[in-house]
DNA sequence: GAGTGGTCTAGACCACGTT
DNA sequence: ACGTGGTCTAGACCACTCA
């Protein structure tokens, strides 16, 4: 199924979490993943720079590739994962309150969000994340109806990527997120637990299938005191 | 100087820029940039997967590559760029007050996060950045003395990076971002125009040269209201 | 000089979308 | 059937680091 390059970014980057790569450590050169895996070395190099460009490694011409810190900058929230991929990952004892699914008729103003022409459908899906007992987060999202025809309460409570992905078929392709921080409105303060606080951050973004297709746009609520974004950089040229 | 790849992927850019290559548009096939340029296609593809990575355009199997609407997004404040090349590109009435500048003692609690021995000394930076008049960022850099040796006033009102890059010929490689909303400090509300606003952005990050030498920790007060951070994601498995 | 990663080439086969 | 991008190979030369 899959390519031997994405088979060799798997399997280093479970070395490098299991300790077996432990961090500062120097990987082994591009000829011994050759010879290891009887594979040619632009192969190699394409998994070594799907890890160089992720943040797993860096590269020194001359010297080799030494394995990244990528603890020290905590989770990579910046990459396409949705809120139960991460709630997984970090081991979060968290909640999903459903309080809004429906199909939108046409004419709303999300329509201009999701490029779509006045007589399409939208599904507007409104959830609450609780996170140890508090509701954290607020996410507003909004699927093209044709691209995903069905939502259901229970698809919405475990996770909506996870049924795109597996079920509908779709390839997530990318998306562009924007960070503000803003006053809280009306809803964020019956929605959410937001103690003391006036403001929230504020994730906006559009999602893209890999065929270029938009098909989700979505606003996500924190509030700010629980909110952290990370995000890896390389300077290219 | 420049490789291959990298002319082209410029070459391509400033196409889509000057509306050679249209939003939207399908750009010329793998085959016709190799005739074109008498490259080859592996070294049109890297210039082609740079120009995907960087959000200029998504290519589809079997169909072509198409130029991604870059503009829609505002502005990748995401990559690793300096307030300087920012303000410039937006064409901000920007101005930078120096607030500090000074080679800090052996000791200090910065050493951590430039994983330095306490026996270096540290370069401390604070900038206030003024647009259209009002107090609206709060950078404090720090800075490794051993690979900055030297810092003057008129290199930190100009572009630091802009020293280290073109003076000093440091090769910048990757950073770590990390964003939150915080209270503001004393600091805050007495070097900036916070007007009523009681919370700031901030960004703190970790900057490494392309050998892997961390050489800076820096920590960005923004405003909030004046504050956004855009971000072009794929997801990679 | 040996080892490393960076660039480049020429050619092969595949999977996908369009006609 | 044809054109497109995706993967893979084998081999070449270069620039850099280090002993």
């Amino acid at each position: 199924m899959n390519s031997k390059y994405i088979s060799l970014y798997g399997d280093i980057i479970a070395k490098i979490e299991e300790g077996t790569f432990p961090v500062n450590a120097k990987l082994p050169s591009e000829s011994s993943f050759m010879s290891e895996y009887g594979i040619s070395r632009d192969t190699v190099r394409k998994a070594l720079n799907l890890l160089e460009q992720n943040g797993y490694i860096h590269k020194i011409k001359g010297k080799g590739s030494f394995v990244l810190d990528i603890n020290k900058f905590n989770f990579p929230v910046a990459g396409l994962i949705s809120f139960k991929e991460m709630a997984e990952k970090l081991n979060l004892h968290s909640k999903t309150i459903i309080h809004t699914l429906e199909l939108e008729s046409p004419g709303s103003n999300m329509m201009k969000h999701l490029d779509l022409t006045n007589d399409k459908e939208i599904w507007k899906v409104f959830r609450i994340r609780q996170i140890n007992g508090k509701k954290i987060i607020l996410d507003k999202d909004y699927f093209n109806s044709e691209l995903v025809p069905k939502l259901t309460k229970e698809i919405c409570e475990d996770s909506i990527y996870r049924y795109i992905e597996g079920e509908l078929g779709l390839q997530i392709g990318f998306s562009n997120k924007e960070i503000t921080v803003e006053p809280c409105s009306e809803e964020d303060e019956q929605l959410l637990d937001m103690e003391d606080y006036d403001m929230v951050a504020v994730v906006r973004s559009t999602v893209h299938l890999m065929d270029g297709s938009l098909f989700q746009y979505s606003e996500s609520r924190h509030r700010p005191d629980k909110f952290k974004f990370t995000d890896f950089a390389r300077r290219t040229w």
